[in-house]
Order: structure tokens, then sequence, then C-alpha cells
DNA sequence: TCCCTATAGTGAATCGTTTCATTGACCGTA
DNA sequence: TACGGTCAATGAAACGATTCACTATAGGGA
């Protein structure tokens, strides 16, 4: 059933190693032997078989890249400018999400493992800085993708979160809210826990003005929801939100217009985080603190190439984040 | 650098056998022999070499799944019902996108193969029968995705778009819109084109009512602003609109609303398709024709795994729409 | 005591590709 | 004629896990 380089040899009449030759375009095969394994190959519907390329070669031709939540937006994005350059160089990424939970982040890990991966883009949930560390030591280069790398030193490609979070609440602070809310979690992760530092920073600033927190379970759309109808049932009302990203705050939006109680934004501003194209379209478009998704993702590979290739220079590539404001935090 | 069974082997003081016995829990090995391999396997770091095993078991443990466009929240969502159901079996997923590239499926057609795959579940860009043909020819099962088996017979899972793009003609014109505009394309996919076939049909039972077409090139939000545009500079307005994905209806919705002339629902009606989570908490909430996605995904591997196992049971399933109904479409 | 069986473990062969040292053929030059 | 130098092509070895026919040992029954 399976054709192999040795029937594709047969029947081209040349040796396994000539066929190998050709397919590698290596060495120097004469262009009529070349036909004729090529014709054969035709002929016979050979099919490379990867395994057993990789087996030899010891390495395979993917990257692992294992995201948070295949399902938001920042994240396929940021997938996309990793495949993107990848393919530049002949890798392809294997795309894995940990839905935020430990466990399936350790199983994928297993799995990249089993597989020689070239080298891993990660997002990661918990610590497993050592678990890591260790997949290093195992000669599989590492980036880590929307964290800052601690001084361990692992390469990593981020975006000044703190900061990040500084903007979300001076803006809002600037529009005239005092009772801020911040809306995220897991608190564990430190995107979350660095865009709360980064807001409570700002707020304590400004004389009068509060910030408290509303942790969620995850950053999706259903957590979201959930948070507005505690919102709506609470006593003292915040007057702003600052969601940990769009996906978050979209769900609150469409918690608190569902239930009808609260307008956008003159009872209630709302900030995003991420700037996913859905954001924009959302009922009231959403105020959004931008990262530069596809290039998060490109540098991230950039990175990694250089470890593959050039050995043990680790960079830590932080961008600044960017304030774009719209509908849901007009001044009141 | 690589530890490989010999070496567990040796440091275990039994045979390569006995190893692998152990790893792959099948014979009766001596409980404490098999500790004793155990011991072995941690003190050295051993990780199984997954080519390896692929290339003496002559198939990998996963299936691809390729998609449109991983950045519609459509796909991904049903990616993660067909990663629930594969991981119930052992199997993991590859996840790629063709991006609606007649080029990048063909080259992901080629990777997948290299790489042995179980199976593979695919919604087609083009007309690609005849290689999906000769893939099933040398083993490997396939199922359609979200899109109808035509006689030849493979299995498949999806919708009926002819009555979902009904459903969402007759709702636009029961709220007494009769210059329907469908935007979608490229009408080579067999989606878009169903969809459009259902709309026509129902327009054209209702007297005075009409509908025209405007073709984008891709079915991404970008695509959706641009038809926006159009819309507004035409001599002759519709007053409804049905996009032949929710991802195109929030793009048209953003750029009518930038652009400040047309208001929605009042002058401009939406319909969408697919019904995914942002279309609810949309600028105005958009009326879609749902789909169950995470059924869908779940039921491509589950016919997947028949064909695996059982052999030739070809099945085609064919879930019904439901339209939702939302602000976008409210009557006059 | 001898034979039989069940149990535990062995290790060579295998999967398909790539690599690399080696062979063979041919040409021009000394 | 002999020699060195290219250029083409060869084919055995290697990658690492799994399989399976086989051996060795111990225990039980007659």
């Amino acid at each position: 059933m399976a054709v192999s380089v040795r029937d594709v040899a047969l029947r081209a009449g040349v040796s396994v190693g000539t066929v190998s030759n050709v397919l590698n375009r290596r060495a120097t095969v004469a262009p009529a032997t070349a036909e004729r394994v090529l014709a054969a190959i035709e002929e016979l519907g050979f099919v490379r078989n990867d395994a057993a390329r990789q087996l030899r070669a010891g390495s395979s031709r993917s990257i692992g890249l294992l995201v948070l939540d295949v399902r938001n937006p920042f994240f396929t994005d940021v997938a996309r400018g990793a495949e993107e350059r990848a393919q530049e160089e002949g890798l392809s990424v294997l795309l894995a999400d940990s839905g935020e939970m430990l466990e399936r982040e350790s199983q994928h890990l297993d799995l990249f493992e089993e597989q020689r991966v070239r080298g891993l883009l990660i997002t990661p949930v918990g610590d497993v800085a050592a678990r890591l560390e260790r997949l290093r030591e195992r000669g599989i280069p590492i980036v880590l993708v929307d964290r800052m790398a601690g001084a361990g030193g692992f390469s990593s490609v981020s975006v000044d979160d703190v900061a990040g979070g500084r903007l979300a609440a001076e803006h809002l602070l600037a529009a005239g809210r005092r009772r801020l809310l911040f809306v995220g979690g897991p608190l564990s992760l430190a995107q979350v826990a660095d865009r709360l530092e980064g807001a409570r920073a700002a707020v304590a600033a400004v004389p009068h003005a509060r910030i408290d927190v509303l942790e969620i379970p995850s950053l999706t759309m259903a957590s979201g929801v959930a948070a507005a109808r505690r919102i709506l049932g609470a006593d003292a009302r915040p007057d702003a939100v600052f969601a940990a990203n769009d996906v978050v705050a979209l769900g609150i939006q469409q918690g608190v217009g569902m239930l009808g109680a609260l307008k956008v934004p003159d009872d209630l501003a709302i900030v995003g985080y991420d700037d996913i194209d859905f954001a924009a379209a959302a009922a009231v478009p959403i105020s959004s603190v931008r990262q530069p998704r596809e290039l998060i993702g490109r540098t991230a590979v950039e990175l990694l190439l250089a470890e593959i290739e050039g050995g043990h220079e680790r960079q830590q590539i932080v961008f600044q984040p960017e304030m774009v404001v719209r509908e849901s935090t007009r001044t009141r």
C-alpha cells in the first residue's frame, strides 16, 4: 500500500540514495536521471513519510504554539503572525490551547515534547518555569508570548501590561469617572495581575478615586455576562469598568444591555484590552488598549529562530500599548 | 543527548522489549520490574520519540482539520467541538486554515499527507473532490465539514444552507423589507452559493421583492466594511442586507456606522449567519441564522471514527438551522 | 523424577528516510 | 599508457520504538 523511496528507486532504475538526492535538491543529480525519478514519483504517487524523515533528522519541522484560548481573537491574530513568519522559514506551527487549565497545558507540553518540536512559543497559565527549563535543557528553545520573562531568562515578547493598565485607568479618570471596577481573572495570570497593578497605580494618584476588583474564573464572554449580573445586583455600583480583555468587556456590555438597567457609557463606561476587531463593532464601540497582535506572533518566531540558529542570545522584547478611544467611554 | 529506550533498558537492567511493554501497559510485566523501569525513565528523563513510534505504527495519532479561516469564531467553535471528541479517543487535532486560498489548501493537504494523519476533516475551498478521492484511496478517511457531500460519497456534516438562506430572507421579507442585498463571496464557496440560492427562492415568492448580490473577495470583517462603503455610495440603496456570515455582517454594520449615514435597523436591516457569540454583542445585536457549531465539530469526528474503525459506512448528516431574531432586524 | 504449562523476559527484525564513504566512468593531460 | 580529477550514483548504516517468535525459569501434577 505505502509507496516508499525504495519502490521509486526500483521503478526509476536508480538507488534509494539518488531518489533522496532528487527529493532534497541536494547534490548534483544528472538532469535525465532526476527526470526519470520524478516521473516514477508521479506514477507511483509517492509521498514522503514525515515520521521517517524526522526520525533520521532528530527533530521536526514544526514549532509549537500554546496559547490560553484559541477562541479569543487576540490569540488567533497572534497565531496568524507567527504562522506567516514560520512559513517563510519552511516551518509549520502546531496550534494548541490550554483553556487556561494547568492540566491541559501540561498535556500539550508532553505532546510537543514527544513530537520533538523545533521550538516552543507559550503563553503560560501557571508557574511552569521549572518545566520549561527542563524542556530547554533538552534542546527545545522557548519564547514566552504575551508574558515578560522573569530574571531567569527566557526570551519573551510582551506588551507592557502595567503601562496598559495605567493607560486604561487614566483614561477613565480623565473622563471624570471615580468609582472604577476591574473585572478579570484568574488573578494568577500575569497579564491580569499586571493590568490591575497599573490601574491601581493610576487610581492612587487621583484623590477620591477608587478601584474595586471583581475576579472571574476565566476570560470569556460568558464570564463577562455573569459579571454584569453581579454589577447590576450590587449596592454600590461603579461608574466605570476596566475589563481585563475585550472578550470580557463585550460580555459585560452584552449582559448590562440585556438586563437594560444601565446605559453605556452614560451610566457605565467600559474599557477593554487587546483591541480585537470585534471591539470596534460592538454594541457601543469599545475603547480598548491596543496591542500589536500579529507583530507579537511574528516577533516571537523571530526570537525563536535566533535561538535555534544563533545559540543563546536571549532577548526580552516589550512593546508599548496604545489607548484607543471609542464610544464606550465618552465623557458625560 | 537524546535518551532512548535502549538507555532506559540499560539503566533498569532489562531488555528494550520490556521497556516497551511497560510503556504500553501491554503484557504482563512483573510489578517489581515495571517499577524499576519507571524509576529509570524518571531518572533519565526519558520522553518517547513520537516519530519513531509513528514510523513503526505506520500512521499517527492525529487527525487534520482544515478550515477556511481560523479567525472566524465559527470555525474555532467547530474546532473546539472536534478537539473534545478527539481527545476522548486519544487523538489530537492538527488545526490549519486555508484562508480561502486554493494554494494554501493544497499545501496543507500535502503536509497532512506527509504526516500520515489518521483522518481528515475539511471545509474545502475549491473543487478538491479528485484530490480528496486520492487521499482516501491511500487510506486516509475524510469527512467534509460544513459542506454537503455530493453524490460521490464522502461522509459529511453540514447544515442546510439553502434552508438557512430562505429563513434569513423570509424573516427580512416578513419585516416588510423588499429591496434586499446579499453580501458574500466568493460565490464559488458552496456555503455562500447555497445561502444565496435559499434567499432567492424566498424572494421569488413575494411580489415586488428583489434581491441583488454584492460579491466580496473573502468573508472577513474588512470585506464587510468595504461592502458598506459601496452600499452607501450606491444610487439605489437596499433596505436590508443579508450577509453570508456574521463576521461580514459585523463589518457591514461597523462600516455603515462609521460613515454615519444609515441607521440600523431603521434604514437598513441586517441579518448574519452562524450566530457567533460576537453577533449578540454587536453595535446593534445582529439577527442571525444559528448553526450548532460545536456539535458540527463533534459529529464530524464521530463520523471519522466510524470510518476509521468500521470501514466504509459513509453518512451525510444535515442539521437544520434556526433563525435567531435580534435588534438588527426590528420591524419599522 | 519427569513432563507440561504458565509466566517473564529477550533481542533481532522492522518501519522509511537520509547520510556519507566509496565505487565507477569518463575525460584530458603528461 | 598511466594518472589525476570530476561528476554521478551507490548502498549500507543509522535514527528509536514496537513487535513477535523464542528462551528460561518455576511450579504443579502424575
